[in-house]
This record gives structure tokens, sequence and C-alpha cells, in this order.
DNA sequence: ATAAAAAAAGACATAAGTGTCCTTTTTTAA
DNA sequence: TTAAAAAAGGACACTTATGTCTTTTTTTAT
């Protein structure tokens, strides 16, 4: 349910987020060595990032990737969005097309509350909370602080 | 983390454990007519099945496949384990190589609850059980009863 | 103006899951 | 013993996620 893409992206904004300073910007390049990710990939991940209003772009020699003051408000729900969708909230967990509490499969009642709880958890962690885990030592996350 | 294989493997070990009666054998046509799922590929599933011999098969003319009596007794998690392995459920939800309890992810806790959850849930949930709450229209899943 | 730097975009490569088709092997029934 | 029926297995096609490479567009600094 979470990508590589929702991986790199995470990584991406929330290193972006802690490097918040007037003006100063990253390339791609400079990201993809920070973080030890793909860089031809990541470039994808942060145009989709950019296009969205994730984090914010300018282009041309000086130019590069920046977090917007939003940003730090933004879940890991909404980052999953982009690259996923939502419909794995919704979707049945043994595939049936046909599966609400009217017309439930086998396993609907605990995964539904497996999904729901899942997705309130990611809703409810922001940028903000991640790093603030980060920087008490509470949470890791490779190559970030 | 339940992929096509998973489902039409439980769909067919459900409807042969059913129909499990002294001699009674299903081919694989008959299965794919009746489960309506595509036929070759079914096939395989079917091989692998009999191969961890959770169901059973006989070659030749009148062959095909039945349900053992062990069948019963097979859990989802069982069925899980034939196709997808059971790495979803030791895998970090955000894809840290390293995340544990001394390295947590920022949402290690969470998701180590919802990932062992489900997993109880599928441990715990046989073929036995399921077939009971089908015949007691407390679950449902199609083209079985 | 022009060259360079960087994002943006498009085309292609690889792997895994899904799915189909064809051949081989086994085994039974005639 | 032979033909047919069925499982078993191998090879290939399609799709999506992942990943790379090249070209285009934008923009700044000289």
């Amino acid at each position: 349910m979470i990508s590589k893409s929702t991986e790199y992206a995470l990584k991406t904004v929330v290193f972006l987020s802690q490097n918040l300073e007037e003006g100063k910007l990253f390339g791609k390049k400079a990201l993809a060595e920070k973080l030890e990710l793909p860089e031809s990939y990541l470039a994808k991940v942060l145009q989709q990032l950019a296009k969205r209003n994730i984090i914010g772009s300018i282009k041309g020699p000086q130019g590069g990737f920046y977090a917007l003051p939003e940003t730090l408000n933004i879940s890991l729900l909404d980052i999953v969005d982009v690259f996923e969708g939502l419909e794995f909230f919704k979707k049945c967990g043994l595939g049936q097309e046909e599966c609400d509490d009217e017309n439930p499969c086998p396993i609907h009642k605990d995964y539904e509350a497996f999904r729901s709880n899942l997705k309130k958890t990611l809703e409810n962690k922001t940028i903000r909370d991640i790093i603030s885990d980060l920087d008490a030592g509470k949470a890791f996350l490779k190559n970030l602080i």
C-alpha cells in the first residue's frame, strides 16, 4: 500500500521541511545524494509533489525544490494519496467486488477495522509530527538527522 | 497483500471443502466455470495448492481436484503464505530496511499493531469457519452458496 | 544575446504479478 | 494396447511499478 514513490516522497518532504530557510533550494541531484535515492526516479516524484503544491520548485540555474509553509501540515495520507490514491482504504481485503456491511466477505469486519485505523494513523501524522519525533530521537528515517 | 492468486485459491478451497464427498472430483474447467475465474491461471493455482498438500489431485480421465480431510483446518494465513509468503507481516510500513522497537520508523508502533492484528485474524479464520459463516448467511463470497 | 543550470517531459528498460497457450506426462477406460 | 482425459509444466504476452536516459523548456548569470 506504500510504494517506493511514496517512501521517497516522504523522505524528501521531511528533508526539505527540516531545511526550510529563506531562499534555500535543493536540486534533484543534491536530494538524491543526501537521501541516497535513485536520482532520475526521484525527479519524477519531485515533479508530482510540486504539481500538487506539496512542495515548491523554481526553474533555472540556482533553482531547485523547497518546502512551502503548508508543507509542515501535510499528512502522511496526503502523500499516499498523490502516489497510490485512496482506493486501498475502500477496497475489500479479499478482492470481492461487492463487500460492505450488507454483503460482507469473511473477513470484512476485521479488515475494515484494520484499514480505517491505518487511515486514521496516516491522516493524523503530519510532517511536523514526524520531524518532531526525529528531533526527539523517538523515530528514525535513514539519512534524516 | 492479498493477490489474485490467493483470492482464487481461497474460493477454490472453500468450494472443494463444501463439496467434500466420497470420491467426488472437480477438474480445472469445472472449477473455473463454477467460480467464474480464468481457467488457465486457476490451473497454476490449483497445482501449487496440490503441491503444498492443501488439496488433493488425481490425474487421468475422471481425475480432478478435491478437498482433503485437513483442508477444513487450513487457515486464511496458510493460503496467503503459499502465494505471498509472510514477509508482509515483518516488513516496515514505510519500507525502511531497519525498523524495529529499537529503531522505529515514524509509524512503527501503530503499523506493527495493525499488521499483527491482521495476521491474527487470518491465522484464526479457517476454511471451516468461513464455510460456517457462509452457511449462516453471515458472510458472502461470489458464486459460493 | 548567449551559455549554462535546472526543472519538466517523453521514451525506453526491467521485474513481478497476472494471464494465456501449447506441450508433456500420467492414468484410466474402452 | 490405444485413445482420451486430465494434471503438470514450459513458454510467452500484458500490465503496472520501478527505474534510467535523453530531450525540451525555462530561467538566470555572464
